[in-house]
RNA sequence: GGAGAGGUGGCCGAGCGGCUGAAGGCAGCUGCCUGCUAAGCAGUUGUGGGGGAAACUCCACCCCGGGUUCGAAUCCCGGCCUCUCCGCCA
């Protein structure tokens, strides 16, 4: 959510941000409401004023035994109209907020402005792209081959856009994720967390999933739960309504997640495989900072996640994000991409945002810079570090022998009871 | 799921319907004093919003939301959360 007097003091720059992230939305609607709001606040509390002062004007006329009925009718009206005036302004603010929750953040300045992915940037290479001298098979093929993936009964027990992982493939699932959170909270210093998956409303509106991304959310109707998308909602929300201590900062937190989504609208995309699922597996960063150091985060938690991709030697490439397909809460996106053979893609297995104070305005996530300084509200960050079922593909396909088996990349054999090679 | 207790400022804790943004204590900050430390004395310390160039000023906030009243932290209704006991359960 951006800063209401921000709006009205910027609008043709918020203009331009709703226009080049392609969102559909009327600021002068903002705009006219929150005169509104200024308007009728100002009348009701000029009353309220005066209601106060008459207040202590009748207990002491009172403790006098005075007759106070005059007054105390007069009051009455006064009253009434506070009452109307309340309405009216719950009504304005009410309108207000909605609307406020759908303008989206306005991109950095370092951000290329374009339509879609087209006009994404590629920052960065990483690895060589093997030369195999047989036709790489894809995961799936794989995962049939060695008796580690089984898409069939996964789509019995659920439906599609489900895996199921079953022995030495189950056994990589876990040691993935072992190795991530052990490099996250070993080297890079990050404080581990293991969160609920299902969070309120409230943590979903704070993060920015709600309202615009209902739809493709999981929502438990008996409860108003929902389950989270990713594990940024429980993490960032950790400190909601919080004014925190500036040597409490920067935060680092990891944590191991399942994630769901529900994809509608995604029908037909890459529906082979687990390219595109329903629930899948990931290890987050989340980073409280002060305001000023927020970009410098920002290409740290991008080396942060590079570097799992590095230690399993996977090649991949870094793309930051275009206006058009930056997301709407975001002010700058890297996306890290790793180059799968078998199905000849870059895939998505990371997204590095900084949200600035946009994620902590809705939420309420403050510091104070000194003990005696005003609170000022702290950026928030966070990075995929990294999503699963695509690393695994990254695995299987780089790794795939012409023999149909697949070597384990070393950091993760410590992980496997030592097995190196999955046959 | 059943029965009970409770939710007040950074923390502890008081609060007859008007004089309470809220006593008192602790912690913090600022002065004074003291050869260090500790103690002592005085002052000060919440958040959000409106108006103003500013000094400043006004309004709201005692879990949340309604209501009663001229007036509510204080009364009534609904919700959420915490704790204790019983039941159920991985």
């Amino acid at each position: 959510m951006l800063d209401l007097k921000f709006i009205r003091e910027n609008s043709e720059k918020v203009k331009e941000a709703i226009k080049n992230k392609r969102e559909k939305l009327d600021l002068d609607v903002i705009l006219n409401l929150d005169e509104q709001r200024r308007k009728i606040l100002l009348e009701a509390e000029s009353l309220r004023q005066k209601r106060n002062e008459f207040s202590k004007i009748i207990a002491q006329m009172k403790k006098e035994g005075k007759n106070t009925d005059k007054e105390i009718a007069q009051m009455k009206t006064v009253s009434d109209r506070i009452t109307v005036l309340d309405q009216n302004l719950r009504d304005v603010e009410q309108q207000l907020e909605q609307w406020l929750l759908r303008v989206p953040n306005v991109p950095h300045p370092s951000v290329p402005v374009g339509e879609d992915e087209s006009a994404n940037k590629l920052v960065k290479e990483w690895g060589e792209i093997k030369k195999l001298d047989f036709k790489p098979l894809p995961h799936w093929e794989l995962g049939r081959i060695l008796g580690i993936l089984d898409l069939e009964r996964a789509s019995k027990i659920s439906g599609s856009g489900f895996i199921v992982f079953t022995g030495k493939g189950a056994l990589l699932e876990r040691s993935l994720i072992n190795f991530m959170l052990d490099l996250h909270t070993q080297k890079h210093g990050y404080k581990e967390i293991f969160p609920p998956y299902l969070v309120n409303r409230d943590s979903m509106t704070g993060t920015g999933q709600l309202p615009k991304l209902e739809e493709d959310m999981y929502l438990l109707k008996n409860d108003d739960y929902f389950l989270i998308p990713t594990a940024e909602v429980p993490l960032t929300n950790l400190h909601r309504d919080e004014i925190l201590k500036a040597e409490g900062l920067p935060i680092y937190y990891t944590a191991y997640t399942a994630c769901f989504r529900r994809e509608a609208g995604a029908y037909g995309k890459e529906t082979k495989g687990m390219i595109r699922v329903h629930q899948f597996d990931k290890v987050e960063l989340v980073k409280i900072v002060e305001p000023q150091n927020s970009y410098d985060e920002l290409e740290k938690l991008l080396q942060n996640a590079e570097e799992v991709l590095q230690l399993l030697g996977l090649p991949y490439r870094v793309r930051l994000l275009c206006t058009g397909d930056l997301s709407f809460a975001a002010a700058k996106c890297y996306d890290i991409e790793v180059w799968a053979p078998g199905v000849e893609k870059y895939l998505e297995v990371s997204s590095n945002s900084n949200f600035e104070d946009f994620q902590a305005r809705r939420i309420g996530i403050k510091y104070k810079p000194t003990p005696n300084s005003k609170p000022e509200l702290v950026h928030t960050l966070n990075g995929s570090g990294v999503a699963l079922p695509r690393t695994v593909i990254g695995i299987l396909e780089n790794y795939q022998t012409a023999k149909g088996t697949v070597v384990i990349p070393e950091v993760l054999r410590p992980y496997m009871h030592g097995i190196s090679e999955l046959t």
